[in-house]
DNA sequence: TTTTTGTACTTACATTTCGTAACTTAGTTT
DNA sequence: AAACTAAGTTACGAAATGTAAGTACAAAAA
């Protein structure tokens, strides 16, 4: 009858992190500060989409864009302190796949 | 130059944790046995999803389905054992979000 | 001086996924 | 017989996503 009393703080968080791609960069961020084509590289995304994705974590202050004047000019991403602090749940899914997952077919 | 060297279990988790709905609905189910419209009704998710989902967690073995031939007939969703070790996840991230999420506009 | 190269994006477009609302099935009560 | 209930299904338009090609800018190469 009464619909979801679900925390909002919660509700967003599950909104942010479930986003395609958004974990899976987080994870490669934990590496370190890295360039937006290592990124691509590394995670296998479409630079349409990461360009849309790092922009939406750099708005909720997940991710900071630098830029560095070289030639030709370079970015850096890398995790803020709020960022950071997303690394517990990586390992709990590290861990909880570790443990269950299986891949075979 | 390389490409990712991600595991593949971690992968395939956050394939199925990213999944759309299927945080919330873990999270819905974490209380406890539940029927299917009042998993609806709780989540606001729509049909055509929520049964889509709960058959994908089903092959995954993070969610056990269970007739009840009742009249009408219902249905029980519940957690697995696996399902229920996703808990852990759950509890980082609503800690997560309790720290560092804010919801003013 | 013109052309090519590298980096970080954009754009156009086809494919896939999602949300909405109406419909289905089967036994039961009216 | 008509209406009701629970758990789905179906049809279809809207939104998100992937793919591939294009853009801007400066400097190095030809």
């Amino acid at each position: 009858m009464d619909q979801k009393k679900i925390c909002p703080r919660f509700e967003k968080a599950l909104k942010i992190l479930n986003h395609s791609w958004n974990t899976l960069l987080i994870y490669q961020l934990l590496e370190g500060s890295q360039r937006y084509s290592t990124i691509k590289n590394q995670v296998g995304i479409s630079s349409r989409v990461l360009t849309e994705r790092l922009k939406e974590l750099e708005i909720e202050n997940i991710v900071k864009r630098t830029v560095i004047p070289s030639t030709p000019v370079v970015i850096e991403y890398e995790l803020t302190e709020k960022g950071h602090a997303l690394a517990p749940i990586l390992k709990a899914i590290e861990q909880w796949s570790s443990m269950w997952v299986n891949i075979e077919e």
